[in-house]
DNA sequence: TCTTGACTTAGAGTGCGCTCGAAGCCGTAG
DNA sequence: CTACGGCTTCGAGCGCACTCTAAGTCAAGA
């Protein structure tokens, strides 16, 4: 598989995929009688997650560590696992946080609907009511 | 209140909060007969609210956008209403995401357990079995 | 044979969100 | 009076994660 094709099956362009090697994030590529990169369909697995660890917040250089356990084979196997449920820690407090920040956005919305609806009521009928305090 | 005190309540630098300040995030602060700023108390609750959209992943300039909306009254309460409802329905699958990554992460997690119970298994019956394949 | 287009490399540039440094002013404690 | 800490402005610098450019190579199709 050439580069262009494997930019399309898994979503980064081919810039990403050579910057993912250079820096060690992907495994140096067979290059072929010509020096084009021809990758094997297996490496989309690890590119997969690699995107999961990605959209989970991961910062590359700990992506970089993990990718270096996983070359080290099953020595690594503790360390990688530890790596892992603190990461997974991590996410479950960020969607924590985030479950708080969108019960927050429903209030805000829902203090805009009324609002909304307020004035409404007020321009039907046609009263001259003092301004409300802002929300 | 200075700003090294409205740092210390709201968990951002003095310096951050000049660059909001510069950028237009957070109004531009009343000043003191020296020249320093002298924050009113309820900037507080406008500062948690940015820390809401930060957290949840909304880019500046649209921080900006809201925070001119929502300077400018009443009148542009369906507008905000609309961009937060908007940013709620881009978190919330953001949400999604990150609960679809946990489940991957606990697959991995797991997977690494048993695969170190496995060698501890093998350990202990000093057992010269084929290696297994790695996941 | 010539053109086209995808590939190669090293390295420069971009956008975001801060973060810091330099130089200078102000008010209070000693 | 002086020293000190904290404030001011402006602008430069930083870390991250790409993203793109330039110059060149190569293989296949007209």
């Amino acid at each position: 598989m050439k580069i262009s094709d494997l930019a399309k099956r898994c979503g980064l362009s081919a810039h990403t995929l050579r910057y993912y090697e250079r820096i060690g994030l992907l495994p140096y590529a067979d290059r072929d009688r010509s020096g084009q990169r021809d990758y094997d369909a297996s490496i989309l697995s690890w590119i997969e997650f690699l995107g999961r660890l990605k959209t989970t917040g991961m910062p590359i250089r700990d992506m970089l560590l993990y990718a270096k356990l996983a070359g080290s084979g099953k020595a690594t196997f503790s360390e990688r696992r530890e790596m892992l449920e603190e990461h997974r820690e991590r996410v479950r407090a960020h969607v924590a946080d985030l479950e708080a920040c969108l019960r927050v956005l429903d209030g805000k919305i829902a203090s805009y609907g009324e609002a909304e609806e307020r004035m409404r009521d007020d321009k039907r009928n046609n009263a001259n009511t003092p301004a409300r305090a802002r929300t």
